[in-house]
DNA sequence: GACATTCATAGGGAAAGCTCATGAATTGAT
DNA sequence: ATCAATTCATGAGCTTTCCCTATGAATGTC
């Protein structure tokens, strides 16, 4: 055997009261209880630690040595403990995770948000990478979980949609366009437009899609960045075409989204995580919030 | 309850290896017992700290943070028993005491000595007092014995004599000296002598057992120090009137004692301590020593 | 697809832990 | 000085914990 918590505790409390009887009250445990610990962690140390009378503990020069040990192992005990807790509470921690470069500009700002205002102390991790990166990076790095658009199943991996938006026309608020419930791709055409660049994820989408229909995209202006399709969107060089989940609302108020039809494209945008692990609760509290927050968008 | 470190031990364990069985052949505990201990420790932090399957075990970010802790405990345990095994052995310690400034510089020299061969990592710290302070620095310090000449009880103390020394003259290894079994008094008055001035304790003994004969004592020399009063006899300046056991043989090979008569006087060498204080493991080896080494001589 | 490995769970017996009751020693008050 | 009160130790008995054996379920391997 070997010493315990428990013995220590019921040593400390001793020493500090220099009586077992009053220990033993502060430990909740009777008085005989008490003795027995201390016979205990005695035999189990080897060395005599109080002189007791039937009247007086005494505290040996061994016993002062040992105090501070204790008090340290007690210590540590209570600091793991409310160190777990907090975790366990995601009143601490940190959630560390990937999310593309789109989910990260436009959608995230809110999650974010909402996430910190009800837990303000955990540490948040954000390594944004271009969206073919997601998976890559998602198997080679510890990151908790992923936020992005993912196509297909990923083995060792669970796809999970938060929100799926529909490609749209963003554009200025005028009289003319609010007035509109939709556009074709074909009505598309006739105005001048800002689409993704051939390169990138989101208009490889738009092109597949479109082909099966027969038709085909030729936008005015081809950019790599969402932002910079919204800003020259906002300055009225033409239609962006983006799922409209990717337009912040607060960022481009001037702006608006009508979605495209004929065909109607949707684009996921999905919680990635590892098969068979469990988050940690700060990362857990996140995807809660994530999944609130997005699912009151189309 | 509260967490234990037979659990924590479970858990670095598993953390280490990666595996419930491999940890549980470590632990020389079943499997099972390993897995109910995990169980434990998780539901006591409210955390999980390992994701389990049927195959494999994966330690959680919280099991990370939770593992420097955990080891930092059992580490402490560790130490704290190794040192107090240390102590309870008298491999380690300190031991610090009193004695009269006669009592240490005849006979502590050769307790020391062997002391030290045997218990070489014990710290020892003598505080040589006057004759006079023996016992009122006895009750005032923490000391945890003395070792000195003592009249009488103490209340709360416990004295008992180590050796006793024959009052005894000291002088040249001559011929007709070295041929002597004993001096009278008497035959003393004769010859130029040197003794302990008489506010000295030993002084007053003397003074006090030949008044009770009607005798007395004029010295050729008083001192304060015993050494100064050996060194005067090896000089050749006349005979020391000490205890047999004050004269330290191979400081002073040139000298031998012989025993005064008429009246015999003989003065204790005691040890004091505290009453229902145990000594502390290495004190006690010291006093073992001091008894066995003091106790080969009359 | 059979086999081996790994973790989880159930049941039972051993050990530990706690409480209650009691005893012994000492202090303080009447 | 006696008596009451306090304090620590010990023993009996009960409850809880602990651990082992046996078995089941899942997964990877040949």
């Amino acid at each position: 055997m070997n010493v315990t918590l428990r013995q220590l505790r019921a040593f400390t409390a001793v020493y500090r009261t220099r009586s077992i009887t009053r220990a033993a009250r502060e430990l909740g445990i009777t008085q005989s209880a008490t003795s027995l610990l201390i016979q205990q962690i005695e035999a189990q140390l080897g060395v005599r630690l109080f002189d007791r009378s039937t009247r007086a503990v005494q505290p040996t020069r061994a016993a002062d040595e040992a105090f501070h040990a204790a008090e340290r192992m007690l210590s540590d005990a209570q600091v793991l403990s409310r160190r777990m807790r907090d975790l366990a509470e995601a009143r601490a921690g940190r959630v560390a995770f990937l999310a593309s470069a789109g989910a990260a500009s436009a959608l995230l700002p809110r999650v974010l948000a909402k996430f910190r205002a009800a837990h303000p102390a955990i540490e948040i991790d954000i390594r944004d990478v271009a969206a073919d990166d997601l998976v890559p990076r998602m198997i080679a790095t510890d990151a908790e979980f992923a936020i992005g658009s993912v196509e297909g199943e990923i083995s060792e991996m669970t796809v999970e949609t938060l929100t799926s938006g529909r490609l749209s026309a963003i554009g200025r608020r005028t009289a003319e366009f609010a007035a509109r419930r939709s556009l074709t791709w074909d009505e598309l055409a006739q105005q001048p437009t800002i689409a993704m660049r051939s390169d990138t994820r989101i208009r490889m989408q738009i092109d597949l899609a479109l082909g099966l229909e027969g038709k085909r995209l030729t936008p005015t202006y081809e950019v790599t960045l969402i932002n910079t399709a919204l800003a020259m969107t906002a300055q009225g060089l033409g239609l962006a075409i983006l799922p409209a989940t990717m337009l912040p609302a607060d960022q481009f108020p001037t702006l608006i989204a009508k979605p495209l039809i004929r065909p109607a494209i949707t684009r996921p945008v999905s919680l990635l995580q590892r098969q068979g692990r469990t988050l940690s609760p700060a990362a857990q509290a996140f995807v809660a919030v994530a999944r609130t927050v997005l699912a009151s968008r189309t």
